[in-house]
DNA sequence: TGTATTTTCAATCATTCGCTTAAAACTTCT
DNA sequence: AGAAGTTTTAAGCGAATGATTGAAAATACA
């Protein structure tokens, strides 16, 4: 087992090439050979590190879990008002998808593949259902002061999440569509921010 | 090579199972003995109505982007007022969405595994691209006349294409996270269809 | 009944894949 | 120098998988 700092490069060389050939084959699209080739390494060195190919998987997964999600929905914790609380949210998903446009394809796949996984990982989780109760609060408090219509918390979130995720899990299909390029397109999905925040507070705010 | 209209009903028992099998498990998850089981036959059988797995997967993705994308958007070709495509597309996609709403998470895990395909498969389908041109004078002619903002045909599909679609890709997630169950979940999905045609209307029309 | 078609069965073949072994070479630190 | 840890090489095992073969049933049809 490995243990200094030099192995510990090593270990990041080796989860960076799993990251790589796992977001572009699927977990049973990529083989140990694929990540080791990537890696520039022998595969008899990815089982020196970790003991299977499901032990690398769960550990890019859980990495890009959270870079979608847990790290997110930090965003929408706390009282602060819900006005705060959408801009933060679709900024700190935007952020991060126009970094990583391929991590949501990736997540859902393998939700897809293996759905009771996310029932145990959630468990852990408990930071989320704690997020979803402060975004739930903060619309409640706003329908009761009369600012926005009576609308329910998982609808809302369902429309952030939609207009933020999907034009990325959608690329190549609508760039074919348009005749845009993937450069062009993904100009304008970086420019959609306000257009998203705008719509949403378009659509409950009463005037 | 089978011919006559019983072994019609054979390979369209075989086909329905390697849909199922397919959805459920991907390409590269998915075995032809998976799929002989699923159908109730030996995995003999397979390779005598239909040569290969490739040759099977070929088909039931051919109907499922069909389904989807195909026979949706006809309902925004045409010369027709923007504001009669809207509710169609939406009524379209979300009719076809309930019925089936696996199909999109088996659809962009496939673009995904190999998107080379996707270009080829739109060579094949003109109509498509014709149905966005005609989208996207709509779009141009309401803008002219002042009814609704300047705004990309794309982005207008974009904003469609996500409120209809994400929901049914995330469902797993969306459930866990608000702790609604699944049919609660649907029958809000299901009641969506006017929701979404009055915020997206509401996004681009100058009152 | 006779002929062609469809389906089953058992047995594999060749390939790929995850993983392991064993021995050697290289590096790092004491 | 010596010990411990790290990496390479070569070889290959056992299991799963896509595909096939050949012969026998079962079925349909004339």
């Amino acid at each position: 087992m490995p243990k200094n700092s030099l192995s510990h490069e090593a270990e990041e060389k080796i989860l960076k090439a799993a990251r790589t050939v796992f977001i572009k084959k699927g977990y049973k699209g990529a083989t140990t050979r694929d990540i080791a080739a990537e890696a520039g390494i022998t595969s008899p060195l990815l089982n020196y590190y970790f003991r299977s190919k499901e032990n690398i998987f769960s550990i890019v997964y859980e990495r890009a879990f959270n870079s979608l999600y847990s790290n997110v929905y930090h965003t929408i914790m706390g009282d602060a008002s819900l006005f705060e609380k959408i801009p933060a949210l679709v900024d700190g998903l935007m952020k991060e998808l126009v970094e990583n446009p391929d991590v949501p394809s990736f997540i859902f796949n393998e939700v897809t593949r293996s759905p009771e996984k996310l029932v145990e990982r959630f468990r852990s989780k408990m930071h989320l259902l704690e997020a979803y109760r402060d975004f739930s609060d903060s619309v409640y408090a706003e329908v009761e002061k009369g600012t926005i219509r009576p609308v329910r918390p998982i609808t809302l979130l369902i429309n952030i999440q939609s207009l933020c995720i999907y034009p990325f899990l959608a690329r190549p299909l609508l760039c074919e569509i348009s005749n845009i390029s993937i450069r062009e397109y993904m100009k304008i999905l970086a420019r959609r921010r306000d257009e998203i925040i705008e719509m949403i507070e378009k659509d409950i705010r009463i005037k």
